[in-house]
DNA sequence: TATGAATGAGACTTCATTCAT
DNA sequence: TATGAATGAAGTCTCATTCAT
């Protein structure tokens, strides 16, 4: 019944993900400086050394932690937003944080990755991450500006009051994400449809005059 | 001649809030792990010995800060609300969210420890920040409740309602504290107002079923 | 067409030299000990295991490159004063001061294989190398004696003279050797010659009975 | 009788020292890449983070190692000379070069260090004992210089071949110093007079304007 | 009260070497 | 013959923490 001693081999690209997904476990857990190697390494169910030889370094580690995490994410998002393609780009944001609460409760630790613990360990990892935020920001705000323009409210918001609203939307949306991963409770769905709602009835103030609209919030839609 | 040498002597509660003080900027600059003992003690201008004679541990020192922060940010809101007491509910709720955005404007390592280092380094630390966020939860949802009362909408809102919108709101409020800290380009103060303007559509919009009318949000108002 | 992937095979022995002129190369430019067995394998465009297959270890390969270069130099000088058979000792030990001159200067690193990395890594390798030169030394120690009897100087040397002669002239050469090899400015011909001249200044006062004039060495000076 | 177990405090001075003595050993026995700084620490008597605490790193300790062994040295030689002073250039050469061996003879691992072991570590190192080196050869080409002068035979010298002179000197003792300390067999007394009779035949044959009779020297011939 | 001297424990990293194909 | 995959062992360095004065 020998089935520790004999580590089968593996094709590298095999073993690289395990090896991301055991640094992305213990990192999301315990941070960057407190995460070991060595914990790493035998989560994955392989020596230091070929941790080493894969991946380079702890930062170098942490660093395709940050980045493998940040893609999914942004693909995640995207795929929820392409789903509602031809519809009102006021649905396709709701789609697309509804995409984005589901994909950060699914995977709880890479979301600490990259929102906890990469933006609080300075220059290298930070900056990976402001990158991708960047990225949803300038989505979400043109996402926006379409839904404005779609309700051609008047007076139309100014391309500040877009930019600001996105940034809260954005922060929002990371602060109840996290909040969700730590308390499970109830519903991290709840939650993010709580936000949502409120999120709309600003949104909706905001660009036509009126009450919520959210799409998501009148019944029978969806 | 040794004027160099010989520390002057002080009282050991004047000391002691020297180390929290260069304990705190440390901790909230590189983390509990990154950072270490003998650069505290240095910036406190004291020996290591006397760091652990009256802090008494890496663990009790970190505690020590979140404690000491807490309570600061708790109190300079607490005063922002208070100093608005006997106006309505919705304006005392205002200036307690200002309060907490220039406190933590002005202490910007003191909210790096208690929102971004203490609540990643879990166990010991991060309970004493949920702590606080309870208090100013239950706080919030109160003034809410009273705001929404006094509005006599209808419907009232529910309870979970309120507490759904409390969540939120201190959420979005500390993802901003958050984003302004980092990036001072624009100004904390104008980021602030833009949310609180977002937050009082939102909260007008279930409370009132109608436009925004936040406080500081009306034309000529700010 | 993976023309990259399939190393040609070639016979047992080349492959061997192609090992060794690699870690000749890296063991003379970085030592025993800095010396890896990757960027050996690297540079002879072999894989690891390969060289462990020849060679058997890092022991064994230093190993094999201080004989190969020691046999290399050794034959150097030989042939070099092999090519004034027939003329005076004196010619040939010129000859072949000559040879070793050029051939330390044609392989650099060879030479700081043998003379500053082998004899600085302890036993089983100083021991290589102080065989090689015992034998060198008495080839030398040889000649002089017979260039002493071809001058019949009156007194003749004793034979502990001609040894303590050889000693001197060998480490003189070694050095010159590795003063020429390290700085490649002015010209390792031109030092040689000012080391032989010098040699033979000291050469000629012993063989020809001319007495030392160190101001240590006068009787009663002292 | 815990007499291991209470480690003396003692002032910082004189514990660097006792981690000099140690590393100097460790050094010049091993060489640096095979010394370990664990060895170098219980040799001292201390502790390894001690050892990092004033010497700061493997390399600064070999450093400060290098820059003190050379430091001696040098002042050795000076010493030797210095007590000569006011007699023959002559004489001070020899008494320089008996100051040498026997610094040398007394100190085997301080030489290994400098001659054998510094010179093969590559850069940050063999630039310390090349700016020794340098001194030191100014210093003899000087002393030759003066006692050419002094002997005013003719012709006098080049600066050309004094330059080459000293070279060979310095080059010659400090190989014969190196197998001086290997062998300790009989006498590296002995083995030095050989060396500065031989040194000073040539010397005395340059300096009186004696003509090289090596074979290959004669004007035409190379 | 205050500190210079000192260390146990553990972190990251590298390297010679072997296995299975 | 030849190599991609894998690791035990060891090395450098840092850090929280304590003694002895």
């Amino acid at each position: 019944m020998g089935e520790k001693r004999t580590r089968k081999r593996m094709p590298r690209a095999v073993r690289e993900q395990q090896m991301l997904d055991a640094a992305v476990r213990i990192f999301g857990q315990r941070g960057y400086r407190a995460a070991s190697m060595d914990e790493i390494a035998e989560l994955a169910g392989v020596s230091k050394p070929l941790v080493y030889l894969y991946l380079n370094s702890k930062e170098d580690l942490f660093s395709a932690c940050i980045r493998r995490e940040a893609a999914a994410l942004v693909a995640a998002v995207r795929d929820g937003v392409g789903a509602a393609e031809g519809t009102s780009a006021d649905r396709q944001l709701w789609d697309g944080l509804r995409a984005f609460f589901t994909h950060t409760a699914e995977r709880p630790d890479g979301w600490a990755v990259l929102h906890s613990q990469a933006r609080t360990q300075g220059e290298p990892f930070a900056a990976l991450v402001t990158a991708m935020r960047e990225e949803m920001l300038a989505y979400v705000t043109s996402l926006i500006a379409a839904a404005a323009s779609e309700a051609h409210g008047d007076p139309a918001p100014s391309q500040r009051q877009v930019a600001g609203l996105a940034q809260a939307l954005v922060g929002a949306a990371e602060s109840l994400a996290d909040w969700a991963n730590r308390d499970d409770s109830v519903s991290a769905k709840e939650a993010a449809t709580t936000l949502m709602n409120f999120a709309w009835a600003g949104l909706g103030g905001l660009v036509e005059g009126r009450a919520p609209t959210a799409p998501g919030a009148t019944p029978g839609n969806r």
